[in-house]
DNA sequence: CAGCGCAGAATTTGATCATATTTTGAGCGC
DNA sequence: GCGCTCAAAATATGATCAAATTCTGCGCTG
C-alpha cells in the first residue's frame, strides 16, 4: 500500500549506533538548556518533525522523555510548551541545587584527578573568555559544561541525573538573565572550587560550589520575580 | 504531582478519556512501584503490549518516560529491565530521600489542614492493618500512599515530584525486603509525624520523616548488601 | 563415540514510518 | 453572542525494516 518512497536517509553517513529518538532528544535537549527556546514557547510535534527532519514516533518519544525531565509541560489540552519558571520553582530549585551539588562536590573532591582538575580548569578559561567578550551561548554552554564535568568526577550517578536534569529546568530563564543583565554581572566561584579541588578540600569545594550556585540563581530569581 | 486532569467539561457521555500511553503509564508505574516486577526482570515492547492490549506507540512513549524516571533501564544494546540496585545507588539515594523529604515535611507541616492530617491518620490505619496481617501489597500501597499524600501538602510541586520518582527506584527492592523479612520488622514512624503535624511542629515532623526514611532504607541496604 | 564450538538460519524484538482516527480551536454565518 | 463546520494537530494502529539473540546442525577434537 505505501508507495515505496526509498528511504535512503541516514544510512550512508556512517554507522547509525544512536537511535533516531536519541539524536532527537538530545538535539531539543541542548535547544533548551542553551536558551534556544524561550519559556513559554509552544512546541509542536509536527513543528518538530520538520524542522528536525525526523519522524513521528522518535519526536513524541523525546517530547515524553523531556516533559517527565521538567523540560517541557504537558499543558492539559494537548498542547506542549517550554514551562515558565515560577518564584517558587525557583526556590525549590535553589533548595536542591544546593544540597545535591553540595555533596556531589564533596564527593568530587575526595577522588578527582590532578588531570580531571585540569580539564576542569581549561573548561574555565574558556568561559572566562567567553564571558570577558559578552558570548553569552559560549558563557551558557562553558558554565553548564564545568558543572557537568564536576559532577561526572563523584561517582555518584543518581546524584548526577538530578543535578543535570535540574539544567532543563532553569536554562530557559538562565538565557533571560544573561539577556537582561549581560555576562558581566554572572558569578563565578569557579577559582574558588578549583583551588578547593586542587588541595583536596571537600568542605572548601563544596561550600564554594554552594556560594556559586547561590549566586546564579539569585539573579534568576531576580528576573522572575520581576516579571510578575 | 498530580497535574490538573481535564476536570470534565464535557464528562455527560462518558468517562474522561485518558490518551493510552498515559494510562499505560500509570498501569506500568504501578507494577514497578509495587513490586510486580522483579529487579533485573526484561520489559519487553512486544509483550506489555500484548499484556496490556495497547498499541505499539503508546506502550514505547510510557517505557521512555519511566526510563527517564529511573524506573526502568536502557541496557546498551536495545533492551529494556527492571534496574538493580547497587549499594552505592541506594546511599545515594537515602541521601537525597532525607534531604528532600525533611524539606517536604517541614513545608507541609506549616499549611497542613486538620482534615489532611485526619486523611493521613486513616491512611496509616488501613497501612497499620495491613502490617499486622501480612499484607505485603496493602503494606506497600499504603506506605507509598501515606508519604505521597504528605508530599501533596507540602505545595512544592518540584520537590514532590522528585521524591515521588524516587519510589520508583527502590520499589521493586522494597518488595524484597518485605519478602526476606515478612512486613512486622518494618518501621513506622509514621504515629510521630502525624503528632508533630498536629501541633504544627515543623522540624518534629522534619526529623520524625527522615527517621522514617532511614530505618526504612536502612532494611533495603541491607538485603542489597547481602546479595553482594 | 561424545562433547564442544562455531557459522548461519530462524525467530524474536526494537525502530521507524505512513496512515487512519479523534480532538481541539478557530472561523463564519445566523 | 451562539452554534456549526472545517482545518490543523495530536493520538493511535499496523506494516515494514533492521538488529540482535537464540537455535540448529555440522565439523572438529579428545
Amino acid at each position: 500500500m505505501a508507495m515505496v518512497k526509498n528511504a535512503a536517509v541516514r544510512t550512508m553517513s556512517g554507522p547509525v549506533q544512536m537511535p533516531a529518538h536519541e539524536v532527537v532528544y538530545q538535539q531539543l535537549r541542548e535547544q533548551i538548556l542553551f536558551g534556544e527556546m524561550a519559556p513559554g514557547q509552544a512546541v509542536t510535534i509536527q513543528g518538530l518533525t520538520a524542522s528536525l527532519g525526523a519522524g513521528m514516533t522518535p519526536v513524541r518519544e523525546a517530547i515524553r522523555r523531556l516533559i517527565s525531565d521538567g523540560a517541557l509541560v504537558f499543558q492539559g489540552n494537548r498542547r506542549v510548551s517550554v514551562p515558565k519558571l515560577s518564584s517558587e520553582d525557583a526556590e525549590q530549585i535553589i533548595y536542591l541545587r544546593k544540597t545535591i551539588e553540595k555533596e556531589l562536590a564533596r564527593r568530587a573532591a575526595l577522588r578527582i584527578s590532578d588531570a580531571e582538575i585540569d580539564r576542569l580548569a581549561e573548561i574555565d578559561a574558556v568561559l572566562d573568555r567567553a564571558i570577558s567578550v559578552g558570548d553569552v551561548p559560549g558563557y551558557l554552554h562553558g558554565n553548564y559544561q564545568f558543572h557537568s564535568t564536576l559532577y561526572a568526577q563523584a561517582d555518584a550517578p543518581v546524584l548526577a541525573e538530578i543535578a543535570n536534569r535540574l539544567w532543563l529546568r532553569f536554562g530557559p530563564s538562565l538565557r533571560v538573565v544573561c539577556g537582561r543583565f549581560g555576562t558581566q554581572s554572572l558569578p563565578d566561584r569557579h577559582k574558588d572550587i578549583l583551588t578547593a579541588l586542587r588541595k583536596g578540600d571537600a568542605d572548601a569545594a563544596a561550600s564554594a560550589l554552594v556560594q556559586d550556585v547561590e549566586q546564579g540563581m539569585e539573579q534568576v530569581a531576580a528576573v522572575l520575580a520581576e516579571e510578575n
